[in-house]
DNA sequence: TCTGCACCTTCCCATCATGGTAAGGTCAAG
DNA sequence: CTTGACCTTACCATGATGGGAAGGTGCAGA
């Protein structure tokens, strides 16, 4: 088949099908006489596992890695399970950095009465104005 | 000052302070003899305006929207009250879709022994293949 | 005065995953 | 033979940031 139909069948853009291919994540597709590349059964497979570990947040190195284990009969679950564990951390670290800016948002906003007066504690806090008692 | 300080004082690099003025972010900083950059007390303020906000994950345009409000003195919190609503959804559509992949990843890393076995739900599930009962 | 060092300047390239567009080749149906 | 859908490569863009090269500035110490 050729390559819109392969992007069809596994969600990933003819765009990026290419792109994997040329930086060595997946072979180099056959060609036809045409000069179009050229897909089957396998290839589909292999770029499904790609789209899914992509929908996962892995980065393309780790999906690399998870595509050489995934074709390696010898291998250990306990590797793919440390590489897993090492991306949930990562996704956790993410998760933490941004709920921690949600919440400081949030209460900010709590605290803005959003009307038409120009007073605001959010930008009263980005401009670095610590909230000081008249003592 | 020079660039140098001014970067020290507000933890944004010489780097992105450049880029800033490229961008129209800050004003062309004036110049000395030496065609060095030169900043007072006014732009190290608006710096720190700029790390705060980008510190809370607000993009160059949101920046710069709340650059504008922060100068407007005719603003009504209602405008950055909404625009820092939007910001906190878009926070939260993130933490989501991250939050999503940290479940499935980690219920698929519970499933895994772990040992060195090669059988692993990890890549049975990102190899597309659906666990089925033996009838 | 010379030298070294710390600082500055501009310019270009890289990241990561993805999209857009342009200019052109291939192929099947009408 | 034309039209349209598909393909090809090549280049540029994103957002926020860093790295490095090649060269100018300025000050302190020998």
């Amino acid at each position: 088949m050729q390559i819109g139909e392969a992007a069809r069948l596994t969600g990933v853009s003819a765009k990026m099908i290419r792109h994997y291919e040329s930086i060595g994540l997946i072979p180099s597709a056959d060609r036809r006489d045409s000069n179009y590349r050229d897909y089957g059964h396998h290839d589909v497979h292999r770029l499904g596992f790609i789209r899914r570990a992509r929908d996962l947040g892995f980065s393309i190195d780790e999906i690399r890695d998870l595509l050489r284990l995934w074709g390696d009969q010898q291998r250990s679950s306990a590797d793919v399970k440390t590489l897993t564990l090492g991306h949930i951390s990562e996704l956790d670290r993410k998760i933490a950095l941004l709920s921690e800016m949600r919440d400081t948002l949030t209460h900010l906003a709590e605290a803005c009465d959003g009307d038409h007066r120009p007073d605001c504690p959010i930008i009263a806090s980005l401009a670095g104005d610590e909230p000081h008692d008249h003592h």
